[in-house]
RNA sequence: GGCCAGAUAGCUCAGUUGGUAGAGCAGCGGAUUGAAAAUCCGCGUGUCGGUGGUUCGAUUCCGCCUCUGGCCA
């Protein structure tokens, strides 16, 4: 435990896309070290929704604390600020303990705000974000585009006429603030960010990486993600927009259960979404990759890949 | 065996009154500041089933062949 206080760095994450095996490394890794995990998904942090996410098992997590999982109800939102701050605290918290945090998780957001800080930003505002919603609906977000391009036209020229969420976002700070977008992004938090080392895992081949999604998702129909959506549906007042509802496979399941497909393109669904999201996160990870030093690339189709990664954390644990 | 309808991008299809073709989905690339498993942007050369014929020119019209549906025997 002592080979902690050699650390250059304050916690080490594992990150890579879906179905990388992230958390097999991160459990092959407690039985070497001291660490208790800190996920960095934004959907594990929901609770009753197991099968779609791929929630790690109770035994799995026996056997080094877990944090950051099963935090809130489905009906609820979490968000890259809440992250940081909780990652933040978690990351204390455990080296007080005399521990390394381990941050494993595929929210790349989640990790850049963690690791490149936030700027000072007024929080989401349910009614505000509401009564856009409303003036959408009627006008269009095309209109909703142009009312921003009157109050902030340097923050609507970076924003595509169809992007109805930073729209939303742009407009709810505007609002909120009456300040431009680039005025509020130049306030950064005054706070420092945690050291991390970053391991990132990466998949060379991307047919086998797809394969292995296949097997996943057929393996998360099988163990039954409608009949759990069915009882959370049962259970909460759920709406289709809701940030859980939006995720990979529930959203599918979702229709599936309203009718609007049969079961078969269901997986269809369910297999391009999850690729489409392994995409964007080895998009993220390529951006990564050229600008942060730290980064240790790791190919996680070789299979002494849990051994490599076990290597690099050691060396950079000070071990 | 006969008749009819199809055969065009990885898939489902549109289209060309004859001047070598385009949507959706998939896929690929990118963006990403409190919803991020979200949201958005960009990328379309494909023996137009094969082969003869008509034509300056055929994916388009005609013949034959192959395959796939359907109907009749």
């Amino acid at each position: 435990m002592s080979c902690l206080t050699n650390a250059s760095v304050d916690a080490i994450a594992i990150i890579g896309p879906t179905a990388s095996g992230k958390t097999a490394a991160a459990l092959a890794l407690a039985e070497r070290l001291p660490i208790e995990i800190v996920s960095v998904d934004s959907a594990l942090v929901f609770r009753y929704m197991d099968i779609g996410t791929a929630k790690p098992s109770v035994m799995e997590r026996e056997i080094c604390p877990h944090h950051l999982i099963d935090i809130i109800d489905p009906v609820d939102a979490y968000s890259a600020a809440m992250f940081r701050a909780d990652a933040k605290r978690l990351i204390v918290e455990i080296r007080a303990r005399g521990r390394m945090p381990l941050l494993v998780g595929g929210t790349m957001l989640y990790v850049k705000a963690l690791r490149d800080g936030l700027s000072d930003l007024p929080e989401a505002d349910s009614t505000l974000r509401t009564e856009i919603d409303r003036e959408a609906a009627i006008l269009g977000w095309p209109a909703l585009h142009q009312q921003l391009a009157r109050l902030d036209p340097d923050a609507a020229a970076r924003l595509d006429p169809g992007d109805a969420q930073r729209i939303q976002r742009a407009l709810e700070i505007v609002r909120l603030t009456g300040r431009p977008l680039a005025e509020n992004y130049a306030r950064r938090e005054n706070d420092c960010s945690p050291r991390l080392a970053v391991i990132g895992l990466e998949a060379s081949d991307r047919g086998v990486l797809h394969e292995r999604i296949r097997r996943r998702f057929d393996a998360m129909l099988d163990a039954g993600l409608v009949e759990e959506l069915e009882s959370l549906r049962a259970r909460f007042p759920l709406t289709p927009g809701m940030p859980s509802m939006r995720c990979v496979g529930y959203r599918q399941a979702w229709e599936y259960l309203d009718g609007a497909y049969d079961f078969e393109t269901l997986r269809d669904r369910g297999l391009y979404a999850t690729r489409q999201l392994a995409k964007r996160q080895i998009t993220w990870q390529r951006k990564f990759a050229s600008e942060w030093p730290e980064l240790m690339r790791i190919d996680c189709l070789t299979p002494d890949f849990v051994l490599r990664v076990r290597d690099a954390v050691l060396a950079v644990a000070g071990c």
